[in-house]
DNA sequence: TTAAATTGCGCAATGC
DNA sequence: GGCATTGCGCAATTTA
């Protein structure tokens, strides 16, 4: 899990709030509040001078000990948490699809096999007809001309 | 690949106590450096005596300049970059699946199109057929035979 | 230009 | 004891 000493409530906590200011609060009563090591990185800009648009370099370090830096921070916290919800959401949503989707297939198999199977026996009562048909109607062949029923048929229509 | 030098100040802190902790992060593409502080809590042995299994507390508490600790902590920055990797893999995999899945649905629905199709034109014939015989059949108690319609069937062939 | 959203990464707790 | 997962914060980038 997550941090144990971080009170996370399932809601947003409200905008202004550190979460450090938090984290600290929750161990007030315990002596010796220790200071952040602050480490400034050097000013990318120290380098070349920038080709850009007249008037403004990039960015200042950021300050972090400034009150903007913070609420910079927390809402982007905000945002990355939010984000990874959807995403884990959108995760799952994907594989419910899968499933539903499988389903719809067994469904449409089930269907096509019953299909084909009706289509089967039609094309057979066909055939058989047309047996009989050709069996009293041409009668070449020499012989009893009224016993041919031809029982069972080929079986036509593969698949 | 290998981790650039991370100079992480001696910040050796007081047991019991909750304290921001930086962080690097750095990459061989994108080099910038970033000094995170970050939230370590406090040692959970720290507020009362625990009443645990004989010789064995929890753990000291990690020692940040030992050099098992880094070691621990490069495998598991590894580990966790390659579970991460087969989590986005599996999501990727699992959002093909469901292309693949509604690919297969068209087919199978156009199948069935096909299949009612067929059966719907099988059946007309029959249909017809049917009344053919009534037609020329009711009237003339006789025979039956003379003319003979059943023209030629469309021969449906599956697949 | 700014704010939100996304992405890569490291840390630590926890699961196995 | 070690790898695997997971939640989280930071920062760089991308998007709106």
């Amino acid at each position: 899990m997550s941090r144990p000493s971080q009170a996370k409530p399932t809601t947003a906590e409200p905008p202004g709030v550190s979460v450090i200011q938090n984290q600290a609060a929750a161990q007030a009563a315990a002596p010796a509040p220790q200071q952040v090591p602050q480490l400034v990185p050097a000013h990318p800009d120290a380098a070349g001078g920038k080709a850009l648009p007249p008037g403004k370099m990039k960015k200042p370090p950021a300050d972090k000990d400034s009150e903007e830096y913070r609420q910079r921070r927390e809402r982007n916290n905000l945002a990355v948490k939010k984000s990874r919800m959807r995403s884990k959401q959108k995760a799952m949503d994907t594989q419910q699809r899968v499933n539903e989707l499988k389903e719809e297939n067994e469904r449409l198999e089930a269907k096509i096999k019953l299909l084909s199977k009706e289509l089967s026996v039609l094309k057979d009562l066909f055939l058989e007809h047309a047996h009989n048909l050709a069996d009293n109607v041409a009668p070449a062949a020499g012989g009893a001309e009224g016993a041919s029923p031809a029982p069972t048929g080929p079986a036509p229509g593969g698949q």
